[in-house]
RNA sequence: GCCGGGAUGGCGAAAUUGGCAGACGCAGCGGACUUAAAAUCCGCAGGAACGAAAGUUCUGUGGGGGUUCAAGUCCCCCUCCCGGCACCA
């Protein structure tokens, strides 16, 4: 998925200095590298089972990357938290679905192609090759055999046929839209590919907006559904339904027509959602782009010239992103409109301040009751009137008064009295019923814009004829090739108009020469619908309905908060429209959603500019795959941003090591038919206590794993429960009294909780302990006594008015009243309580005693 | 301006339901091993005051107020930081 982050080139990976003879740390290079080239002769090991296998399924997909040339510590933190979960959920008995792909069409390819004079496929195809092999060397488990590349045909053949599907359903259509255009490239920019409102390469260039015809998707079709759709999605961050909420921006208003009063036919409709103000509607202000100011202004010298530079103003201001502070400006036109519910006649205005491309592009001023208006009309000298007032004040309160709640309409004709909410729907009904005007709702969401002036995109199958017009390309024909050996210039447009074998066709219709349309699709388009591929890459059909419905929806998905917006939105379209094809039966595509937070160092973003990038192959090399992993998932809980140290990965690397060192140094191995049970009850207390600290680590990660994810917990807790075992050494060594079936028990249970995170040293260790490593994916999740957690005594505070005064030991669970004459009876706590009075005695069961006292 | 999220030791953080603030780790300090260092192991460690020490007392979760026997956690007000949106009528 296209992030903004810029991906390094892989720099050469410092070994770690040589190792002393005595170095007795884990070593975890050859350790990795021989898993890892074992686990690359079995294909099949990370693939589901049947869809009916009966087993309950799990579909996780972390979002898919961009295929820069080299990860980053952002990837590495996205897909091990991924990557455990899977792990977790293939050990807990489920049919786990868990791929990879690459969103690979886009602008850098073309970039590259510039520069270094290679073409974007092969460039493409040599990032992938390089990044996958640095996945496969961090141990994540991909089903590669499901593998989406959106550049190849094999996959974007069906853009392509959904585009076509999507013209047939009246979804895509042509409509002239502005695009950024850098007159110096002679192309078409993304947006973000302005910078300060000049071009990212020439940034003396300003960049124009220029009116091309452009494809649209219907996207706002399903605003309603969109809208709705996030109420009940419980499992999607409220952050991320509250931005898309706010994106797609429905609100509730009155369209109302003004007439003009010098008797023309011709009329403006203002959209408001503030309808029961209209009796203070002092001017009524048009769009400069408003197809009426033209015709109002006519020959009118003084006024064209006003509206040119307000047009000029209002373009530089949006170039440079400062509409919105713009100054207020605007000019009378010189006529009058009629305010149909008091026929008063006002001022028609041309305002710099309104939006030609949301609601009608022309508003009611009502100075009194809207900021905007009232600074407008404070500048001009225009009327200012006040007709609503909060309830219970006799007085016009100060103005601007915007409130609706709890105000009433104080001058407003026969609605004079209702409150403000109830005059709206009056007031709505009442212009419906005389026909000037009706209820509206304004969506702030826009259709969506895919074309693009681009070469390494998908190509959009229509052909334009001279005779018949404009045809789509005849599903049988597709794919729609993109040209190889194409030369990516500067020279102006998409390379792709320079490409005769390439745009000059046969008209499906007449069969004369005609030219096909040369643009291509936004790369939104491909990250729409590609989990949808990973569950069966068929080549007669974008995927196999039935499969995809076992799978469908996703059960957790996993990205950057950045597509919380765009990719996620048009995601959730898209499968809304793949649904109302018949395709699939979800409504939404994923079930959960998580964001994690950012990989940050020194307080700041890791970017080449500030020269603060960790690179993850350099961490591999010095502490190794799991420890890299393992770090991303210690420091931080997962949806906060993560400050990266260096040292932090030296300490998990030093957790691993003594883990290491702690099993291989003792380990118990059984051989078929030894005794696997033990009794708890028969255990010194110091083996008993290291038996209740494996109980409440399994519990806090099983915790962790079904809750809130916070897996700096569960690592801590490995590290606690580490720490218990050695603190007790004499219980592991071959001669100990200690039951070997407890010991082999322990080994192995840690083993087990380690390996989502640490999949390889958790692999060599199960190894070591005389199992076998390919049983470990599969091998039952440990389940926790939680009898053997139980602490059989607890320690307690005593306090005096909350303050802390005396620790002591109780048994788990003893009752009230026995812990509080317990606590009244020490020495300490009666020491204390002389001359005082004892008012109330407060007893939390294994918590606390707080003696309320006073004198 | 609006909508989110956040502020806890020197640092990353923990405290899951109002109940011992600082788990775990990093850095630090002291010690063991070593000719020495690295590595490893053991121990100390929020701050302040007192004490030779064990320890004792006070104080402490951005600031101010409140509720409560008890507040990092709940309520009200404020400050700062990060992210998103921003003339949306």
């Amino acid at each position: 998925m296209a992030d903004s982050t810029n991906a390094l080139p892989n720099n050469e990976a410092p070994q770690r200095a040589a190792r002393a003879e005595d170095d007795t740390r884990y070593d975890p290079s050859p350790v990795e590298q021989k898993w890892a080239a074992l686990w690359e002769t079995d294909p099949a090991r990370y693939a589901p089972e049947p869809i009916n296998c009966g087993k309950p399924k799990y579909y996780v997909v972390e979002m898919l990357p961009y295929p820069s040339g080299a990860l980053h510590m952002g990837h590495v933190r996205n897909y091990a938290i991924g990557d455990a979960l899977a792990r977790y959920m293939w050990m807990s008995g489920h049919n786990v679905l868990h791929p990879m792909g690459w969103d690979s069409f886009g602008l850098p390819a073309e970039n590259a192609a510039i520069k270094n004079k290679r073409q974007p496929k092969e460039w493409t195809l040599n990032n992938i090759a390089a990044m996958k092999a640095q996945m496969k060397r961090l141990g994540f488990s991909y089903d590669w055999s499901r593998e989406v590349t959106t550049c190849l045909p094999e996959y974007y053949r069906w853009n392509q046929w959904f585009f076509l599907k999507l013209y047939e359903k009246g979804l895509a259509y042509r409509k002239k839209s502005k695009v950024n255009w850098c007159p110096e490239c002679a192309t078409v920019l993304a947006n973000e590919q302005v910078v300060d409102g000049c071009c990212w390469r020439h940034e003396d260039t300003q960049v124009e907006l220029r009116e091309l015809e452009q494809w649209s998707l219907r996207i706002t079709d399903y605003s309603d559904e969109l809208l709705q759709g996030l109420d009940s999605m419980e499992g999607w961050p409220e952050k991320v339904r509250t931005m898309q909420r706010n994106w797609i921006g429905r609100s509730e208003g009155t369209n109302v027509d003004f007439t003009l009063a010098d008797g023309t036919k011709a009329k403006i409709t203002v959209f408001t959602t503030r309808v029961d103000t209209i009796y203070g509607a002092t001017s009524v202000q048009l769009a400069p782009q408003h197809p009426l100011v033209k015709e109002l202004i006519g020959s009118d010298a003084v006024r064209q010239a006003s509206l040119n530079e307000m047009l000029a103003d209002q373009k530089r201001a949006r170039e440079n992103g400062e509409i919105g502070s713009m100054e207020k400006k605007g000019f009378f036109t010189g006529h009058y409109a009629v305010n149909p519910y008091n026929g008063e006649q006002v001022p028609i205005w041309v305002g710099n301040y309104i939006l030609m491309d949301y609601g009608t592009g022309a508003i009611m001023s009502v100075p009194a009751h809207d900021e905007r208006d009232f600074e407008f009309a404070q500048k001009y000298g225009i009327a200012i009137r006040g007709v609503i007032k909060p309830d219970g004040v006799a007085e016009m309160p100060e103005l601007p008064f915007c409130a609706d709640e709890g105000a009433s309409v104080s001058d407003g004709g026969p609605f004079t009295g209702l409150s403000c909410t109830e005059a709206q729907k009056q007031m709505s009904a009442f212009a419906e019923k005389n026909g000037f005007g009706k209820a509206t709702v304004t969506f702030r969401l826009k259709d969506w814009g895919i074309s693009r002036q681009r070469y390494w995109g998908t190509p959009i199958p229509f052909i334009y004829c001279d005779g018949c017009g404009m045809l789509p390309v005849p599903e049988d024909q597709l794919p729609v090739l993109l040209p190889e050996n194409v030369e990516i210039t500067l020279a102006g447009g998409s390379p792709l108009t320079r490409v005769k074998e390439f745009y000059e066709v046969a008209c499906p219709k007449c069969g004369k020469t005609a030219r096909r349309e040369s643009d291509t699709m936004d790369t939104f388009v491909d990250s729409s619908w590609y989990f949808y591929r990973y569950t069966s890459p068929i080549n007669t059909a974008p995927f196999d309905s039935e499969v995809a419905n076992y799978w469908f929806p996703m059960d957790q998905y996993i990205g950057g908060v950045e597509h919380a917006i765009l990719h996620l939105m048009y995601s959730r379209f898209w499968t809304k429209f793949m649904r109302d094809l018949g395709l699939v039966k979800n409504d939404e595509p994923a079930e959960r959603l998580f964001t994690q937070g950012m990989v940050i160092k020194n307080g700041a973003k890791m970017s080449k500019s500030l020269g603060n990038v960790v690179s993850p192959d350099d961490m591999v090399a010095r502490y190794g795959a799991d420890a890299t992993r393992l770090y991303t998932l210690f420091a931080a809980p997962p949806d906060r941003d993560l400050d990266w140290q260096d040292q932090g990965v030296e300490g998990v690397y030093r957790f691993l090591s003594r883990l290491y060192r702690f099993i291989t140094e003792n380990p118990v191995k059984l051989s078929a038919g030894e005794a696997t049970a033990y009794d708890p009850s028969t255990l010194t207390p110091a083996a008993r206590n290291v038996l209740r600290k494996l109980h409440q680590t399994i519990q806090r990660i099983t915790g962790d794993f079904q809750g809130r994810w916070h897996f700096n917990t569960s690592v801590a807790a490995m590290m606690e429960l580490l720490n218990a075992c050695m603190a007790s050494p004499e219980l592991w060594t071959a001669d100990s009294a200690t039951p070997k079936a407890f010991r082999a028990d322990v080994q192995r249970k840690m083993v087990l909780l380690l390996s989502p995170f640490a999949p390889y040293l958790a692999a060599e260790l199960w190894t070591v302990l005389g199992e076998d490593a390919n049983t470990l994916l599969r091998h039952p999740w440990p389940v926790a006594d939680a009898a053997l957690a139980k602490e059989d005594e607890v320690e307690i505070v005593v306090q005096f008015n909350g303050k802390l005064r005396q620790r002591l030991t109780v048994p788990h669970d003893a009752d009230d009243e026995t812990v509080k004459q317990t606590a009244l009876a020490d020495e300490k706590i009666k020491e204390g309580l002389t001359g005082k009075q004892i008012v109330k005695v407060i007893v939390v069961k294994n918590k606390l005693v707080n003696i309320v006292i006073k004198g």
